[in-house]
DNA sequence: GCCAACGTTGGC
DNA sequence: GCCAACGTTGGC
């Protein structure tokens, strides 16, 4: 049982949409940087805590949460022509690329801003402010405890 | 849209 | 295996 943080564009996917998949979750493909790919295969496993964080928009910040219900399986779209995400070096006897399950647990009231987060001196060790380009990132168990309280739900 | 940080590629 | 060139991420 872990903790993690999951990025994501929202006007390529939200809290919205995830909360309101039609199947109760959301495959998280798409995925293709190797560290990012590695904590998928390697360490992500199911009942997995995920906070949710909107990037690379107007207010970015965490949104609220979500917990992985499928471990580690090979992304689909890498095997698919047609899909933004296809990569011709991969193959079904050695995929490259790996994606997981999650479903919706909870938004917050109000979005906590990256700002907002910087200023919190228990989260300064936060991966999410040491590096701020890895899209799937350990969160500690203090870490989440902390954000997860900043907001009702 | 700019630009810093950082990841990836590929020649040698 | 090094490193320059290039591409991408992502905050602002």
């Amino acid at each position: 049982m872990a903790y993690w943080l999951f990025k994501s564009e929202p006007d390529d996917y939200s809290i919205d949409d995830l909360a309101h998949e039609k199947a109760g979750y959301t495959v998280w493909d798409g995925i293709r940087n190797y560290q990012a790919r590695n904590f998928l295969r390697d360490n992500v496993v199911v009942g997995d805590g995920v906070l949710f964080y909107h990037s690379s928009c107007k207010n970015v910040g965490v949104v609220g949460t979500a917990e992985v219900v499928k471990a580690a399986y090979p992304d689909p779209a890498q095997f698919d022509p047609d899909n933004r995400y296809f990569d011709s070096k991969a193959s079904k006897e050695a995929p490259r690329w790996y994606c997981v399950d999650i479903a919706f647990r909870s938004a917050f009231d109000s979005l906590i801003p990256l700002a907002e987060l910087r200023t919190l001196p228990a989260l300064s060790d936060m991966v999410l402010l040491k590096k701020g380009r890895l899209s799937i990132q350990p969160v500690s168990k203090a870490e989440w405890r902390l954000v997860t309280a900043l907001r009702a739900t």
